[in-house]
DNA sequence: GGTTATTTTTAGGTTACCCTAACTTTTAAG
DNA sequence: CTTAAAAGTTAGGGTAACCTAAAAATAACC
């Protein structure tokens, strides 16, 4: 099993491949950890054959890696996009939140969760009713008027 | 700041306590760990005066302490709420997010969660009717009827 | 091409958390 | 009321993270 702290460490290093070779300074400043912190995960991915490094040289998802790391991503995509579209959270909170809580999900919560965005993005409204109406609740602490009306005594 | 583990302990002992006295021996069964590790976790607690305990007696939360606990157990049952309400997520496993999430969500999502769960509370039907929807599109990838058909091209 | 700057690595220290083993205190049973 | 069981404590060890300081390799500059 992965620790929170490797699955960090492939994050980032998927990320920054975007932008082409990665090397060691690329995650020291991505994640803010010094780089002898770097140099050590890496030893542990590649004991685990997630990632390949030549001393000195660049750093390389294996396959194997490269999953993983596309997991903890989509999983902190969706966090993501639930706490702002949803939730309202704005979005420097929303990344933060994300970044933490995405080696927390479990397998079938995730599944749900990606459902759910899905719902959310699909949705024929621009942005369903329900949001909305949880924004007004959010912000002025009552429901839409239709909506009160109808309301049930408990 | 309080570590994940030391927030584990201290709610533990708040749910322990709606059960009366609490004593190392519930902890050790709640949390699955060993004596010593509860001893220790006391002793750190205590320098932060979070809990009193006296040697081979009782454990009790301080005023501060019972503050933190039911902070890090109201994001817990918010959570469970969401994960089995909203996602239908089953209950062993939003117990078990629930319980390892509740550590990192920062105040400001914390606030918008509570919310939510609110708003879905409130909700004058049993359960909302885009919660239904989602169940049904979660489930068979479809929207309802009335709702498929109103959709805009994208 | 030699010297300086940058990058990477190694060595070793710190903290938090868990554990086992052994000891002490308290509780319970005959 | 003594002894056995249960509960709690101390001592000491392991692992995963991080760090600083210093050495080694690579890159960049004149």
């Amino acid at each position: 099993m992965l620790t929170r702290s490797l699955e960090d460490y492939l994050e980032a290093i998927l990320i920054e491949e975007e932008k082409g070779v990665v090397r060691v300074k690329d995650i020291v400043k991505r994640l803010g950890v010094k780089a002898p912190s770097v140099v050590g995960a890496l030893k542990s991915l590649a004991a685990k054959g997630l990632v390949t490094h030549e001393r000195y040289g660049y750093i390389t998802l294996t396959k194997k890696g490269r999953k993983k790391a596309e997991e903890v991503y989509n999983k902190h995509r969706t966090l993501f996009a639930f706490f702002r579209d949803v939730l309202g959270v704005p979005d420097s909170i929303a990344e933060k939140d994300a970044c933490s809580i995405e080696h927390y999900l479990s397998p079938e919560t995730t599944k749900r969760f990606v459902s759910f965005i899905d719902f959310v993005n699909k949705c024929p409204e621009e942005e369903p009713r329900w949001i909305k109406a949880f924004k007004k609740f959010y912000e002025e602490g009552i429901f839409p008027g239709e909506c009160e009306k109808e309301r049930k005594s408990k």
